[in-house]
DNA sequence: TCATGAATGTGTATTTTTTACACTTATCAA
DNA sequence: TTGATAAGTGTAAAAAATACACATTCATGA
């Protein structure tokens, strides 16, 4: 298969065209990188406006096509890096998308992922083309192009999902953090107010907190210790997996 | 993009062989599906004796090509039947296989699904070429092909961790069953023993079995009341979703 | 320097859930 | 009629989750 075809007798402008052919038809396949991040205390999702038809005008996730000496994830990173200049982000798959109709050009595999960063290490995209790209709010969410809108709102119930047998919350945070911030990563993901002794306690329960010694002093108040995640601890995939 | 080339200038074995040409290269895309069902009290899946190289007299994962104009969960569905003639299974997607290097003829990126049914709806099995298909358990598995041994572990995982949060059990099961049938799935699955009372406690705070009214005989003993799963029961996927 | 305001940090009682555990019932076969 | 076998049931103890209130530390300003 995969076979680079250089027939000479094809006129110069085909032969620049159409170079890769196959016995039979095949997909496009991209990934599609669902990027969260808290900005304001709000969950918010890096979206980029297309320029061009189909859905000139609306916005979509960053992704692109897949390149053949790349895995999946290397694939979504680097479209990840050329698109909104991010670099430093976690990364995990969430589902393949594959409707035949999917995309009006043409049959396009699409493989999502999810990825997590504090917004610390997100100040790349100020940087890189402002117009282009933008960060959404779950409530004030913008004309999405193709399946963006379904892909979002799956990575959105996963990371909600996980919450609770994961560390994924700490993917949202800093490389130190106080507790309040950690809780609030869970009350604003979850929806929900929690009660800041048992939140603590349930933290502690994960066996997976180091303290920094550090503290952070923050107005006229107590100062709060500071805390890193411990290097030992995993992601706690799946209660072991994916969904 | 995916357009059919007839350029009538090529000699006719290249037009028969290479007829769909792309700008840039594309992978070939494919399903593989693990099919887990209970024999003998054994979890078992359902493989395939590759005649032809590469891996030639390995074993695989059923599965194929998928082609332009059905969905993941339809392709999966056809190369179940076209290779193994089972159509009634449950079928989940399970996560995506990309690695550059899998395939030695080049690159081919696996979309994996899970799938699940009780024995008596594989009965198909035994009238397919019996010598090139085989159900094998955990702990006999053969030589398999590609990275086809990742993507059983990674179902055989999953699976395990779902038990608990989702009805999965149920769909190795015919429609209707005993209280110690279902519980025997949760224990096989779990590899644990399971205390009788605090199983049935367990079912019912689910909320998913309906009574038959009918009962089994199954020797000299008290015969068991048949159940099958309410028709209101969910999947409770993901505590939503994948991983 | 002292009083106030504001967020940090801690423990216990109650409720709920999970676990451990043993005997009676219905049927078949001898 | 008796014995063997699997079905079916309830309660007490332990563990986990929840509800709930006050003392501590610091900054600020009177």
């Amino acid at each position: 298969m995969c076979i680079f075809y250089t027939y000479q007798g094809l006129p110069q402008g085909s032969l620049q065209k159409m170079q890769y052919c196959y016995d039979y038809p095949r997909p496009a396949v991209t990934t599609d990188i669902v990027v969260f991040t808290l900005r304001n205390e709000r969950l918010s999702v890096l979206l980029i406006r297309r320029a061009r038809d189909p859905y000139a005008g609306y916005w979509a996730l960053p992704g692109g096509f897949v390149e053949p000496d790349e895995t999946l994830e290397q694939g979504a990173l680097r479209e990840l890096q050329e698109e909104t200049g991010l670099t430093q982000v976690y990364l995990e798959q969430l589902y393949t998308f594959g409707e035949p109709q999917r995309d009006p050009r043409g049959r396009v595999i699409s493989v999502a992922y999810l990825a997590l960063a504090p917004q610390e290490v997100l100040q790349p995209v100020a940087a890189s083309d402002a117009a282009a790209l933008d960060w959404f709010e779950e409530e004030h969410l913008p004309e999405m192009a193709f399946d963006h809108r379904d892909i979002l709102a799956l990575a959105r119930a996963r990371l909600r999902a996980k919450l609770n047998y994961s560390t994924l919350a700490f993917k949202l945070l800093p490389e130190t953090f106080t507790f309040h911030e950690l809780q609030r990563v869970y009350e604003i993901i979850g929806e929900q107010v929690l009660d800041k002794r048992n939140f603590r306690k349930f933290i502690r329960s994960l066996n997976v907190l180091q303290e920094t010694g550090e503290t952070r002093r923050n107005g006229a108040h107590k100062p709060a210790l500071l805390y890193r995640l411990a290097s030992s601890a995993g992601i706690y995939h799946d209660r072991q997996g994916t969904q």
